[in-house]
DNA sequence: AAGGTCACCAACCGCAGCTCA
DNA sequence: TTGAGCTGCGGTTGGTGACCT
């Protein structure tokens, strides 16, 4: 049974806050700060739920956020932490100060998703598409049977030979993770995994094969990262950095990995970490980061909420992560990439094969 | 000029984790 | 231990303005 909305319950009022309220807002954080979200609005003078209190506080008038747009040192950040971690919004806002999730979001689903498009890039996977094609082709070419998998290649290769749009396939729904994807697979501690019956053992729906073949190709990543993460090392990366991410993980995560432990190679995908590896381990040496010492990822970011919210006047106590592509959260994450990823079309090859 | 489409983004929804009585 | 309330989060929706036909 659905919840129903808790603003309905009250009939409170929804939708585009106007100037004023967002003054009573103002005047009553300024005073008394925030916390309590459930009494701001009363307190404040406002026929608003808690909820929309605090999100109009957290997106809108927090004093420390930036209203400017993106500039291009914001960008790489964003496609290279989502590269590393997926749409894990609130940790790649975190490193970019005086950022919200909800901006970074929008952000990545209104501009960054189609710029990776015009390069040739899968915004999923940030692989090329035209490695996704050949690995499609592999895959299909496993398949004597004719049966759908073996179909999978001729499909996509039509999907991407559309002349309107060649990406469409990718691009007719809403943004989709591997992280969303997930739960779609079977249980990880499942020895015979098989596909689920909406992706590659499914009929094709002849009306949408746009559809179908995404499904078929987040099922193929989801394979992927399912099998990388069999061979994960704990002792490459630090139990901090775990504990951080797994703490603040979404629910999809939480989910979809019980009840193993959370996985960081759930996220890793390997084509954001191809270039630059050598000076980049380079880098890394010459910081003095290893697998034990890598900064957990956001030991200081909740405060760096927190710190905002409860001292509306006192920008200065917000502590941040610099803008820099050399910030320390970046140099962990990108240490960690390069020597976990996997040999995934082998691994691909194992699982159809033992599935 | 009018209608349609697209892009942007603020706001909402619902789930899950956390806290505390 | 448990359940209610609060909060954080990612996904999604819908209003609005710009642009196109």
């Amino acid at each position: 049974m659905m919840r129903p909305p808790s603003c309905d319950k009250l009939q409170l009022k929804r939708g585009p806050w106007t100037e004023e309220e967002d003054a009573k807002m103002l005047a009553y954080v300024s005073k008394h700060g925030t916390g309590n979200w459930t009494a701001v609005p009363k307190r404040a003078g406002l026929k608003r739920c808690g909820k929309s209190c605090r999100l109009r506080w957290t997106n809108y008038l927090r004093p420390d956020l930036k209203h400017e747009s993106f500039t291009a040192q914001e960008e790489e950040l964003i496609i290279k932490l989502h590269a590393a971690i997926g749409s894990r919004w609130s940790i790649i806002a975190q490193q970019l100060h005086g950022r919200t999730d909800n901006d970074v979001k929008n952000y990545w689903n209104t501009k960054l998703r189609r710029k990776l498009m015009d390069r040739g890039i899968d915004p999923v996977t940030h692989k090329p598409f035209s490695q996704i094609l050949a690995d499609y082709g592999n895959i299909g070419g496993f398949s004597r049977s004719g049966n759908r998998n073996g179909s999978i290649y001729k499909d996509l290769k039509t999907a991407f030979m559309r002349k309107a749009d060649p990406y469409a396939f990718l691009t007719t729904t809403t943004t989709t993770t591997i992280a969303a994807a997930r739960p779609l697979l079977p249980p990880p501690q499942s020895t015979s995994p098989s596909f689920p019956n909406n992706s590659l053992s499914s009929k094709s729906n002849a009306g949408n094969n746009s559809l179908d073949l995404l499904t078929q190709l987040q099922a193929i990543t989801t394979l992927v990262t399912e099998a990388s993460s069999r061979n994960y090392n704990p002792e490459q990366i630090s139990p901090d950095f775990f504990s951080q991410i797994s703490s603040s993980s979404s629910s999809d995560v939480a989910q979809a990995v019980s009840p193993e432990p959370f996985s960081w190679r759930d996220f890793l995908l390997e084509e954001a970490f191809t270039q630059g590896d050598h000076a980049q381990e380079e880098k890394e040496t010459h910081l003095g980061i290893s697998s034990n010492t890598r900064p957990a990822i956001t030991a200081h970011n909740k405060s760096q909420t927190i710190a905002g919210v409860d001292h509306p006047e006192g920008n200065g106590q917000i502590e941040s992560a610099p803008l820099s592509s050399d910030s320390s959260f970046v140099e962990a994450m990108l240490g960690q990439e390069r020597d976990t990823f996997m040999d995934f079309p082998d691994l691909i090859m194992e699982e159809l094969l033992s599935s």
